[in-house]
Order: structure tokens, then C-alpha cells, then sequence
RNA sequence: UCCUCCUUAGCUCAACUGGCAGAGCAAUUGUCUUGUAAACAAUAGGUUGUGGGUUCAACUCCCUCAGGAGGAUCCA
């Protein structure tokens, strides 16, 4: 063994330290403060506790509270208190597994017959505050196979047993704080004291090891924090979420509804919903007009031989909408669960040159799908939607090029709507299970390659997953924050080399040979239904003046001003813009107490003195009165707001 | 698809241990013609999600189906 060993830290500085340093050690050599702060650190990528001695040269990185893997450590070591607390107050339950997640963590337990709620909460987190207070630490022991299947053995625990005899002898290690042992991988912080704030977040049915063969253990969610501060935030944002909830609002606002009698998972959008909805339409196809983007319509409906070409019925066939069949001739048709094999049948109606490439269509097409009942999740998660969908059909030397114009298009939407946030995801296939991806593997390079290029020259900030690609090519995701930080995933661009296999997609080239085309498929919204819901959330259904379903609200004080209220509101149609007339008998402050909740950006009063005058009194929501001032001018002033966002 | 919980007037929610189904808002009608966040009054509104069962008696207990929520699983 080395007498001193070399540590390299992230800021690229190295320093020798003597063999059997531990993590806390060098943090503290850093210095006092990142010592206290430190919960663990990342040894050559690998997560271990600040105790453990390192005898090897290590790029090691100090992780805190900053550091979504020093949360994952507490997280992880709130998992085993929460489990001692809940063994202290309920002896005899059974423990599975209790992983941190990425809020939080949970632990999954079988409590017999007793049924574990909300009622229990409140003992638990008192018990659990009081082990951590406690001051308990974490020690690391390496076990035998054989003993650590005595220890569970010993107390009935099969869940154990079945996880360790998964497990390599000298490879299994359990941990030891208080009264507590648990079979643990590791790591978690050198001391509960530092887990300040502790809440049960819910409680949910949860099958041992996900199958719904096994028994059903009691998943407890939780979530722990270093300041009880913290806590409080975080609770007040998951009440904040609760209130943006899209199907709340979506009600409230009467922007969407579900039927019974029309099925569950098939939204219906309502008048103002619908306005929301064509604003967007209408301001993509703008931008895909200017992309050299052209709009088609294909049916709602395809022959099932066109999803067998295409390889969709094959590997999702059993599981969709099953055919339906003309009453004669037996014909059978799906409902279209994608637009891409329309579009390739669009693609051949004739011969293709190389010069008219890229070919880029798009449609606003709208698909169904077969989701599993528990599934659906207001309009995130629907049976049937509209996907802004387009498919480039390029030579495989524009592909590239054509990439990183969607990435641009995807960018734009973005900030024009104010998902400042945002990351991208590169999914590729996960070359152990090549048997569920179509076409061959140079292909695959080829088309990860090229994603992974494109991302880099814009310079995106992105993640990559390995197993996440389509069947028929890898893709980029991009997820974007909200406003309370949730993460969604929204647009997508994928790469296509198979369909255009399978369709026998082919152009002439400038060599007067036949050349196989590349697809791009690309959907910057992915579906209108869920980037309205995202956007309802991350506004709160405070839209942006130019998505607003009623941009102004004209309330006249008294029914004789009814008239010319009307008159302004077709005036400022003609100027553009959705208005609407309140023009109940009802008082002025009534009017205007309702189109505050009603989320109406602009108020015009019109009374007696607006009349003669012919200008209008201006309320903006949230902010009251901002004056008087001639229709003319408010008009203009509204262009000029418009046009400042989407400049 | 599976597990748990839920479903009462258009909306939000009451109704004890099985004992006459109730309020606010919305709607309708009347009075008030109104100046920047809720005028007043009256009326109407229900086979308590569906279908069955237990009981002298069911919103309440049991079963069924449908829908919703949370989770498991899934997500081209």
C-alpha cells in the first residue's frame, strides 16, 4: 500500500494526502464550512460516505446539500430512520426496500393486517424527529452471505432474503445506526443530527418488486430536509402545485371537459380552451411556414396493412384500439395512433428528386391511442390528442443541418412561452437488448452520432439515457422546468432510418440513381393537449396577452352602455383581438371581482363619461386602474405588447 | 390491468353510532340602473354515480358495474 496517495478535485487541483484519508477529511482540509456542509462524496463516480478511508489516487468531489446525490444521502439515511421509527412503533412489520428518489424517498413495508394512514403519520414523524435528534451514525459492515441470510432468516423477513440471495458473498454490507440494522448498499451521512425536518408525504400500495404477482407492501413516501425551512418551502410549493392543478383550472376557466357518455381520456375542448388552442396552432404554423414547413391533412383512419408496413402494429398492435371493420367487405382499419405512415404514403404519391429535399409536412394530426385506465391523468395523459406533428424527409447529408434547424424552432418556442429552464435528453437504444430496435446497427451510429452532433454545436445542456430510444431510431427530448421547477417533458425530435426502409421511400439523385431518404419526426408542443396542461400549470391560467382565450373583458356599468360595448368589442375584433361583453345587470364592482378570478388580462369599463368622450377606462388584472385613455390608443397599446413578446 | 381511497344540487362542500337530505355560490323571478374585487329578496333545483342485497328503516353496512384520485405497471 502507497504511503500517500493523489487526490484530484473537481476545480482540477491535486494533493497528495496520506493512504486511508477519508472524504471528511479532505473536506475539512478545504474548509471548515464545506465540512459541515459535506453528507457524503463522489469517489471516482461512485457515492460513499465520508468515513470510509480511500487508499487509492481518487478524483474525488465533497457532495452537499447542493448536490442532488448529497440529498439522495440523507434522503437515503432518512429511509433507514423512518423504517426504525416505524419497527420501534410497530413491531412484527416486515421491511423491503427503501431507496431515495428524486424527491425525497420511500420505504416499502408489510404491516401485516394492520392498515397503515394518515393517522399514523403524525406518530411516526414525532418518532422519527426524535431518533435523528439522537444523533445516530451510520456504520458500514461487511457480512457474509451466509449470516446475513441467518439475520433475516432469524427474523422472518423473506423480502430480505430473496433480495440477498440475489447477491454476491462479499459483496453485501449492512448498516447499523441506533437499534437499527439494515441490508444497505450505502452510503448516508456521518450523522442523523443533520436530517432537521422530516414529513410523510403519502402512503401508497406498491407490489414487492413492482409485480402484481407478489404481495402488496405499503409504499411510505417522505421527504427529509437539512433546515425545517426548507420543509415549509417545499410544503408550501406542493400546495401551490395542488392549486395550478390543470384539470382544476381547466374547470374554473372552462377551457376543457370529459364526458362519461364520450369515454374516459377523450378531452373535449370548450370554446374559450379552443381559442387558447388555435392561438397556438395558428402561431406555430407561422413559424413552420417561415421553416419551410408545408401543412397536410390525412384521415383519422388507416388501412392495419399500412401499421404493418410501418412496423407499429408488430410492436404495439396488441395493445392499441383494435381494428374496426367496414360491415361488407370486412375491410379492417385503425384508428391512426401516429401521422408518420400517412405522410410516407404522401411522401410516394410521386418520383422525388433530390432537389425538393428537405421535404418537410406537417400536420396538426390527431391520434389515438390505447392507455391503460389508471393511466389517464387529465389532459397529460389522454386516449386520443393532437400532436403538432411534422415529418423532414432529407439526404442523408442534410440531416445534420436539418437537426439543428428543429432544435432552433424548439428553442424559439421555448422562449417565447417562458420555459426558461429546460434540458435536452438523448435517447439512445441500449445495445444489450438489440432485439427491440428495428434496422442495422451502423445505421443506429450513424443516426446517434448525428443527434449527438447536432445537440453539441447549439450548445444544449444535455443528459443521455441509454435504452430510451424509439424502436425505429434514437431521439431528443427535451424536458423543460416549470414554474415550481417540476420537470415535463415536452418536444421531441427523432431520427428515422427504418421507415423509410419499410416504405421504400426512395428520391433520384444528381448521379440519376435511387437513394434512400432519412426521416426526421418532430413534435415541439408533443401534443397540444399536454403542452396546454404544462402551460396552464407553469402559468397558473395567467396566460401571456397573446394566448389569452379573452384578451379584454368590456364591462359597462349599466345596461344602456350595453350597445356600445358591443360596438368596442367588434372594433377590436376587427383589430385582432378577442374581446368579450359582461353585460348583466349586475353592479360594476361585481363585474370586476369576477374577471379578476376569471384571469381576464384587461378590464374596459364604459360608462357614462367613456361614452361621451369615446376613450375607455383600462384595468389591468392584478395591478387596478392604469387609466383613461381612447380606444385607439389601447389598441395600439396592446399591438405593442404583443409584439414586444413575440419579437 | 392491479391495489387503496373517493363519488351527495350546475360548482364547492355539510348531514353524529343506520332514524325526515342541507348551506354558500351559480340559475330563475322581482326590486335596485349601478364607477373599479361580492346589492337585496323570493323561487326552483336531488331516485345521494349505476344495479342489486341486508334492515322496520340505508347518503351511511355488504356485493356489482362505471367514473375520479393516489400509487404499481405502462407510455411509439
Amino acid at each position: 500500500m502507497p504511503e500517500s496517495i493523489q487526490i484530484h478535485l473537481p476545480d482540477g487541483s491535486s494533493k497528495s494526502y496520506p493512504s486511508g484519508v477519508t472524504g471528511g477529511e479532505i473536506a475539512r482540509d478545504i474548509s471548515e464550512g464545506l465540512a459541515r456542509m459535506a453528507l457524503s462524496i463522489k469517489a471516482n463516480g461512485e457515492v460513499i460516505e465520508l468515513n470510509r478511508p480511500i487508499t487509492t489516487d481518487t478524483k474525488v468531489q465533497i457532495l452537499t446539500w447542493n448536490d442532488l446525490d448529497g440529498k439522495k444521502t440523507m434522503w437515503h439515511s432518512s429511509a433507514h430512520i423512518l423504517a426504525e421509527a416505524i419497527e420501534s412503533l410497530y413491531p412484527g412489520v416486515k421491511l423491503g426496500i427503501g431507496p431515495p428518489i428524486d424527491r425525497g424517498f420511500y420505504y416499502d413495508i408489510d404491516f401485516g393486517d394492520y392498515e397503515f394512514g394518515a393517522n399514523d403519520f403524525e406518530k411516526v414523524e414525532k418518532k422519527f424527529l426524535e431518533l435523528a435528534r439522537s444523533g445516530e451514525t451510520f456504520e458500514r459492515k461487511e457480512v457474509s452471505k451466509a449470516d446475513a441470510l441467518k439475520h433475516y432468516q432469524g427474523i422472518n423477513n423473506d423480502y430480505k432474503v430473496e433480495l440477498i440471495e440475489g447477491l454476491d458473498d462479499g459483496n453485501i454490507t449492512f448498516y447499523y445506526s441506533g437499534n437499527f440494522v439494515d441490508l444497505c448498499r450505502g452510503p448516508h451521512v456521518p450523522d442523523s443530527k443533520s436530517i432537521k425536518a422530516f414529513k410523510i408525504l403519502n402512503t401508497a400500495g406498491a407490489y414487492w418488486r413492482g409485480n402484481e404477482n407478489n404481495p402488496q407492501l405499503t409504499r411510505i413516501y417522505g421527504i427529509s430536509f437539512p433546515k425545517k425551512k426548507e420543509l415549509d418551502e417545499y410544503l408550501e410549493m406542493l400546495e401551490e402545485a395542488k392549486k395550478r392543478d390543470h384539470r382544476k383550472i381547466g374547470k374554473e376557466l372552462e377551457l376543457f371537459t370529459f364526458s362519461q357518455k364520450v369515454g374516459m381520456g377523450l378531452p373535449m375542448w370548450l370554446p374559450k380552451g379552443t381559442r387558447l388552442r388555435e392561438t397556438l396552432v395558428d402561431f406555430l404554423k407561422k413559424v413552420q411556414e417561415k421553416g419551410g414547413y408545408e401543412q397536410v391533412i390525412t384521415p383519422h383512419i388507416g388501412k392495419k396493412e399500412l401499421y404493418v408496413t410501418s412496423g407499429h402494429y408488430e410492436k404495439y398492435g396488441e395493445d392499441s384500439f383494435q381494428p374496426i371493420q367496414t360491415p361488407s367487405e370486412g375491410e379492417e382499419f385503425m384508428l391512426k395512433p401516429m401521422n408518420c405512415p400517412h405522410h410516407c404514403e404522401i411522401y410516394k404519391t410521386r418520383p422525388r428528386s433530390y432537389r425538393e429535399l428537405p421535404l418537410r409536412l406537417a400536420e396538426f394530426g390527431t391520434v389515438y391511442r390505447y392507455e391503460q385506465s389508471g393511466e389517464l391523468h387529465g389532459l397529460t395523459r389522454v386516449r386520443g390528442f393532437t400532436q403538432d406533428d411534422a415529418h423532414i424527409f432529407c439526404r442523408p447529408d442534410q440531416v445534420k443541418e436539418e437537426f439543428i434547424k428543429v432544435i432552433d424552432i424548439v428553442l424559439y418556442i421555448f422562449k417565447i412561452l417562458d420555459f426558461q429552464d429546460y434540458k435536452a435528453q438523448i435517447s439512445l437504444r441500449d445495445p444489450e437488448t438489440p432485439e427491440k430496435y428495428f434496422g442495422k446497427p451502423e445505421q443506429w451510429d450513424k443516426a446517434e452520432q448525428a443527434i449527438i452532433e447536432a445537440a453539441n454545436e447549439r450548445g444544449l445542456n444535455t443528459v443521455t439515457e441509454l435504452g430510451e430510444a424509439a424502436f425505429y431510431g434514437p431521439k431528443l427530448d427535451f424536458m423543460v422546468s416549470d414554474a415550481l421547477h417540476r420537470e415535463w417533458q415536452l418536444g421531441t425530435i427523432q431520427l428515422d432510418y427504418q421507415l423509410p426502409e419499410r416504405f421504400e421511400l426512395e428520391y433520384i439523385g444528381a448521379d440519376n440513381e435511387k437513394h434512400r431518404p432519412v426521416m426526421i419526426h418532430r413534435a415541439p408542443f408533443g401534443s397540444l393537449e399536454r403542452f396546454v396542461a404544462v402551460l396552464i400549470e407553469h402559468t397558473a391560467g395567467d396566460f401571456p396577452i397573446w394566448l389569452a382565450p379573452t384578451q379584454a373583458i368590456i364591462l359597462p356599468i349599466a345596461e344602456k352602455f350595453n350597445d356600445m360595448a358591443e360596438n368596442l368589442q367588434k372594433k377590436l375584433a376587427e383589430a385582432g383581438f378577442r374581446a368579450e361583453v359582461d353585460g348583466r345587470y349586475e353592479k360594476i364592482g361585481k363585474k370586476i371581482r369576477e374577471a379578476e378570478l376569471g384571469k381576464f388580462p384587461y378590464m374596459l369599463v364604459m360608462g357614462e363619461q367613456e361614452v361621451n368622450n369615446g376613450t375607455i377606462s383600462v384595468r389591468k388584472r392584478k395591478e387596478g386602474d392604469i387609466g383613461t385613455m381612447p380606444v385607439d390608443d389601447f389598441i395600439s397599446h396592446l399591438q405593442a405588447e404583443i409584439t414586444e413578446i413575440l419579437k
